[in-house]
Order: structure tokens, then C-alpha cells, then sequence
RNA sequence: CGGAUCUAAGACCAGAUCA
């Protein structure tokens, strides 16, 4: 049992996640039954390496015979969201609880943003708004996937609210709570306002890390203000943080849509010596950038080397 | 009876498609 269990666990450790459920079946067909936790490591490496169907399987062919916790629970709700079916999500959420579990502020928050992220906002909103009968306290997860659905549907001024009885409850926004403030902001072309959160996120303790230097530079960019953008850039390798793949993504797009194409190969080099590895999406930005401008030859350049 | 440890949740980039 444990001798299987261990070749269960390497093999979901060097993310072959289709080997490690061949022998979480054989060790099944023999048997022995697997912990919790060996059968939320599989589950969670089938759903990350896209084997979705394959780990909803699992947990319907395995219920009664290896034991089920919140963890399992929360790791199929979370893959029924991301692919797409809510309607699984909250099935599995009967399951659970006809098994006497009660959610924990995890499995809300999961479905929460599920909801979010499926178009349904006003189910995101009931199950927050339940979460207190249930002696349930959302926490900063829960306001933050709550506050992007908001924005992302365009509710601003319910997000403000939000954001401010959120402070009121005493839970005290984090970095990823303020990144989703900076980033309204910027789609709204506040830029005053996306700094002033920035203040705020410092005053909180928080230094401003990439994702808000990246949404900043995004931000700027789209209100045509380059120069600016690459100040703030310049800024963020000043203090030391590595720009990421995104970041160079998102200023190559800006120095595109200004038709300053030389920044842009220059970035483009930059980030290769800097060893980080173009997306499509970079090669993306550069072809259309360089298309609009009237360079085929560096597009069919772009071209054979994202092959 | 009481501890300890381990596995689940959130933010940022280009385009495409369908309605």
C-alpha cells in the first residue's frame, strides 16, 4: 500500500499525472486503498495538466472507497469552474454536503469565483451574502474574487461599496485586493486614481510589486502615455524586482501602438538576454505591430521564429 | 484528552472564435 502510494506521489511530483493515475488504479484494483491526500495530489495534477474529464472520473468511480475531505472537494469544484461547467461545481457541493461536510470559507470562495468567472454574478452575490448564516467570515480572498467579478461586469460602483465594507468588516485588503483597485482604475483611464490606491496599498505595508507595476504600465499605456509607462519601468528595475514575461508584453504592445517599433525590438531583445522565453502572445503583439507599420520583412522574421 | 505537520481559493499581457 504505502509502497504504491509513494510511486502515486513521484509520479505527481514530475507531473505525469496520466502515469500516476495508471498506478493509483492498479493500487486500486488490488485493493489497497489510498489516503486523502495521495487522491487530492492526483486529482489536482490531472486538473492542471488539462485532464479534467479524466480526474471527474476518478472522483465519481472512487466515492466510498477512498475517504473524501474539503480538500478533494475544493479541488473538483475549482476544475469544474475552470472548465466550464458550474452547474458540476455545485453538484459536487451536494455530494460534500450529503456526506455531513460543511464548506469552509475555501470551497465559498472557490465557488464564489466560479461564478465570477462563468457569467454569473448575481449567484456569486447570493453566495456571499449567505456566507454569514452559513458562520461563514469571508476573508481577503473572498472580497478580492468578489470585487474583480464586479468590475469585470462593469458593477463600479457595487465594487467601490464593496471595497469599502470590506476595510469597515476589519479585513484589511492585500496586495492582489489593491491590484484589483489599480486595475479598474486603469480601465477606466483613471490613471490619478490607480496611484492613489498605489499610496494606499504603501501605507498598508505593502510595496508595489509586479503585477501592479504591470497593470500601471498597462494602464498608462493605453492612454497613449509610453514615456511614462517606461519611466515606471525603469522605476521597478531600480527596486531590484524582475520584470516578467507580462510586463515586457504589455510595454512592447505600447511601444507598438505608438509606432516607436525600435523600442519595441529593443524590449524584445532585452527581455531574451534576460532569459525569459517569448510568448505567443509576444510574437503576437510584435506581428500585428509590425504588420500595421509596413514591415513584412521582420514579421515573416517573427514568424519562423516562434517555430 | 490535547497538540504538531501535510494536500484545495484571489490580481496583470496579444490575438482568435462563437452568439
Amino acid at each position: 500500500g504505502i509502497l504504491y502510494e509513494t510511486i502515486v506521489d513521484a509520479h505527481v511530483r514530475s507531473q505525469q499525472s496520466e502515469q500516476a493515475l495508471s498506478f493509483f488504479n492498479e493500487m486500486t484494483a488490488k485493493c489497497l486503498v489510498p489516503t486523502s491526500n495521495t487522491l487530492n495530489n492526483l486529482l489536482e495534477s490531472l486538473v492542471e495538466s488539462n485532464n479534467f474529464e479524466k480526474a471527474w472520473w476518478v472522483f465519481n468511480e472512487k466515492k466510498g472507497f477512498v475517504v473524501y475531505d474539503l480538500y478533494t472537494f475544493g479541488i473538483m469544484i475549482k476544475g469544474c469552474c475552470a472548465n466550464g461547467h458550474l452547474n458540476r461545481a455545485f453538484e459536487v457541493l451536494g455530494v460534500m454536503e450529503s456526506l455531513g461536510l460543511s464548506p469552509n470559507v475555501v470551497i465559498y470562495t472557490t465557488l464564489i469565483d466560479g461564478c465570477c468567472k462563468n457569467g454569473d454574478i448575481e449567484r456569486a452575490k447570493q453566495l456571499f451574502n449567505n456566507m454569514g448564516q452559513l458562520g461563514l467570515t469571508p476573508n481577503q480572498f473572498t472580497y478580492t474574487v468578489l470585487l474583480d467579478g464586479l468590475f469585470d461586469c462593469g458593477l463600479k460602483e457595487e465594487g467601490f461599496e464593496l471595497f469599502g465594507k470590506m476595510k469597515l468588516d476589519g479585513v484589511l485588503p492585500d496586495a492582489h485586493t489593491y491590484s484589483v483597485m489599480i486595475n479598474v482604475h486603469c480601465n477606466n483611464g483613471r490613471l490619478n486614481e490607480a496611484f492613489d490606491v498605489l499610496d494606499e496599498m504603501r501605507e498598508g505595508g505593502f510595496s508595489c510589486n509586479v503585477v501592479a507595476y504591470n497593470t500601471l504600465i498597462g494602464g498608462l499605456c493605453r492612454r497613449s502615455r509610453v514615456m511614462e509607462a517606461e519611466k515606471l519601468f525603469g522605476q521597478m528595475k531600480g527596486t531590484n524586482l524582475d520584470p516578467n514575461l507580462i510586463t515586457y508584453n504589455t510595454l512592447i504592445n505600447g511601444f507598438c501602438h505608438a509606432n516607436k517599433l525600435d523600442k519595441a525590438l529593443g524590449l524584445f531583445n532585452q527581455l531574451k538576454s534576460n532569459g525569459l522565453v517569448p510568448s505567443i502572445a509576444t510574437y503576437n503583439i510584435l506581428i500585428v505591430g509590425f504588420c500595421r507599420a509596413g514591415n513584412p520583412e521582420r514579421v515573416s522574421e517573427f514568424v519562423g521564429e516562434m517555430e
